[in-house]
RNA sequence: GCGCCUGUAGUGAAGGGGUUAUCACAAGAGGUUUCCAACCUCUUGUCCCGGGUUCGAAUCCCGGCGGGCGCACCA
């Protein structure tokens, strides 16, 4: 980096004024977990805000909240159960750990596929060395899985169950409420804010890798044969992409999203889209997007439950870093939980153009005949019965049960019938479009970008340039001295901000006014009311602008006016 | 998880087997001050945790926890 010491710098300030700070410290702290202070905690709520309103600004696109806590069927149909269950190997001299399917990735076409006997006895067979010491010495092969397990029910029934690695799952949980609330139109979305949950070997570089972080995800349902229409041409601004280095666009491109979208760069119009709203949102909290890049995933390094992924990465001091990914996540994990939970409700309904006329053969079971004469067999009898295709011409005709056994169907047994059906649509599984929002790295990034240190006077001075939206107050409310009446004044007018809603005021009134402004501008507060003697005879304030430090008087009435219109701007 | 480095007020640092651990900035109280970290007085607050060596450990050793970097991991 070129400015040495900046990244401590910014980090120590988060400390000093509680932004965000290691977690549980009087206890020694633990790694990857992370809190946001008095003044962090607004800063984050608010961007969450701001991804709420953003996202749900598209159509049929509401906000859902679900449980942490996931019981374990749900993340083995997901996937994640298996794919958490990774097999390390750990070497015995050396002691180095690593991905047991990875040391055979050489020498055995699916080592994903194998337990952990046969992982061990593939690495010896195939006379695998330690990749840091050369050993050959390894120690079992043993499941990881980084999911936090968990249990519901204190006593001995308790089920399994871990703290959920993405909020997805319980978006699809809620498909079917989702499907009846849009009156069963797709396209429509559902996002979710909240935590989750990974238990990360070896957590690094501050709130970068997480155990516990904040997330931001969208699942958008649509119907994979008539994709939601988009408008790319509204985002006519360049953005780098990384395309997929083993495709056909291989190498980095500085194009617009209609151009990628267009050239088959980005394959899915929905995915083009999510990029440009992605873009979109980094620019209104404050990301600088000259360090905004888009790269797709190569197919190797695909999750297992996408087909299409991009990373947005954004460049700070900890270098480029994954803050979103977008996936098209296909119809992956709705057929998932169809198929482990029986549930027919995760399908949608596709309305032909013209209705469909069929000639349709049926034999219709009478069970009274059936019943008696097969008896414990006759559920089956029935069954196949209705799943018959080619109805034969001719009765009576042999069925095969799936004991082997032939049975014949008599005229007795089922009634015949010829009818014509309109056929008016059908059901299909949508296809879902994903993007995931890591919020913490976000405000990692906001911050990092916004950490401006200038010179003033012969001096370092910083000022945190965040967008009003993201700011921790929107205003500091400062007496010019806490005496006369002007105190009294300060603590009114920062009371009458506070009832204006979404608008929040912080009260500073000790020490010089010039260190006041400092702590404020470090913060990132935009904007200072400083109430002076001519407030305490005119009833008029000045207001001082963060970026510039220009300030202008103004009729307090007047300035609460524009504070609760977003126009404090338009007073300079 | 491994290796190397590392841990002293809120932040940044100095020091260090022996009386009461030092400095700057920050913070609190009071004074002064008619707008950008001013000044004066006073105040609060620190050796990560545990064990060992020692007459004595914040200092040396070991372990844990935390942090940095490299390797590995990051669905």
């Amino acid at each position: 980096m070129a400015n040495e010491g900046r990244m401590t710098r910014l980090a120590s300030m988060l400390r000093r004024r509680g932004v965000i700070l290691p977690s549980f410290e009087i206890y020694g702290g633990v790694s990857g977990l992370v809190d946001y202070g008095p003044v962090g905690a607004s800063i984050k709520r608010r961007v969450i805000d701001c991804w709420i309103e953003h996202w749900t600004g598209i159509p049929n696109v509401r906000e859902v909240d679900s449980p942490t806590i996931t019981p374990e069927p749900v993340l083995v149909a997901s996937g994640h159960v298996g794919e958490f269950n990774d097999h390390m190997s750990e070497c015995g001299d050396c002691g180095g750990v690593f991905r047991s399917d990875h040391l055979l990735s050489g020498s055995h076409d699916f080592p994903d596929s194998l337990d952990a006997s046969q992982l061990d006895s593939e690495i010896e067979n195939n006379g695998v060395c330690c990749p840091s010491c050369g050993s050959k010495e390894w120690k079992g092969a043993s499941p990881m899985n980084l999911m936090f397990r968990t249990s519901i029910g204190a006593m001995g029934k308790a089920r399994q169950a871990y703290m959920r690695p993405e909020t997805a799952q319980g978006m699809f949980m809620l498909y079917p409420a989702l499907f009846r609330h849009f009156r069963q139109k797709l396209p429509f979305g559902a996002v979710q804010t909240g935590r989750g949950y990974r238990n990360e070997i070896s957590p690094r570089q501050g709130m970068i890798r997480l155990r516990e972080f904040n997330m931001a995800e969208m699942e958008y349902f649509i119907d994979p044969e008539s994709p939601p229409e988009v408008d790319l041409g509204s985002w006519d601004s360049r953005v780098v992409l990384i395309p997929d280095p083993e495709g056909s666009f291989a190498g980095e491109k500085k194009i617009s999203f209609a151009e990628a979208f267009d050239s088959g760069i980005v394959r899915h119009p929905t995915v083009a889209w999510f990029l440009a709203m992605t873009l979109e949102f980094l620019e209104k909290v404050g990301i600088d997007t000259g360090k905004v890049r888009f790269r797709q995933h190569a197919s190797t390094e695909m999750a297992h439950y996408a087909s299409d992924c991009w990373d947005c990465e954004l460049a700070g001091e900890h270098g480029w870093v994954e803050c979103v990914g977008i996936a098209n996540r296909t119809c992956h994990d709705l057929i998932a939980h169809q198929e482990h939970s029986g549930s027919s409700q995760l399908r949608g309904w596709r309305e032909y153009e013209t209705p469909r006329q069929e000639i349709r053969d049926t034999l219709a079971p009478i069970g009274s005949v059936i019943g008696p004469k097969f008896k414990e067999r006759a559920n089956e009898v029935t069954k196949l019965l209705g799943d018959i295709v080619e109805i034969p011409d001719e009765l009576p005709f042999k069925l095969e049960l799936e004991d082997g056994s032939i049975i014949e169907i008599g005229e007795d047994m089922v009634t015949r019938r010829t009818e014509e059906v309109t056929i008016r649509g059908e059901y299909f599984t949508p296809h879902v479009i994903e993007p995931a929002f890591g919020i913490d790295r976000i405000i990692w990034h906001i911050l990092d970008h916004n950490f401006n240190e200038i010179e003033k006077e012969g001096e370092m001075y910083t000022i945190l340039s965040l967008e009003q939206s993201v700011a921790p107050f929107d205003v500091a409310v400062l007496p010019l001295f806490d005496k006369d009446g002007m105190g009294e004044m300060a603590r009114e007018i920062a009371s009458e901000v506070n009832s204006i809603m979404g608008i929040t005021a912080d009260l500073d009134t000790s020490r010089s006014i010039g260190r006041r402004y400092a702590r404020c501008d470090e913060i990132g507060v935009p904007w200072a009311i400083t109430v002076d003697h001519t407030s305490l005879e005119d009833g008029s304030v000045t207001i001082r602008r963060r970026d510039d430090q220009a300030q202008v008087r103004v009729d307090v009435g007047a300035l609460l006016t524009h504070l609760s219109a977003g126009a404090v701007p338009e007073l300079f």
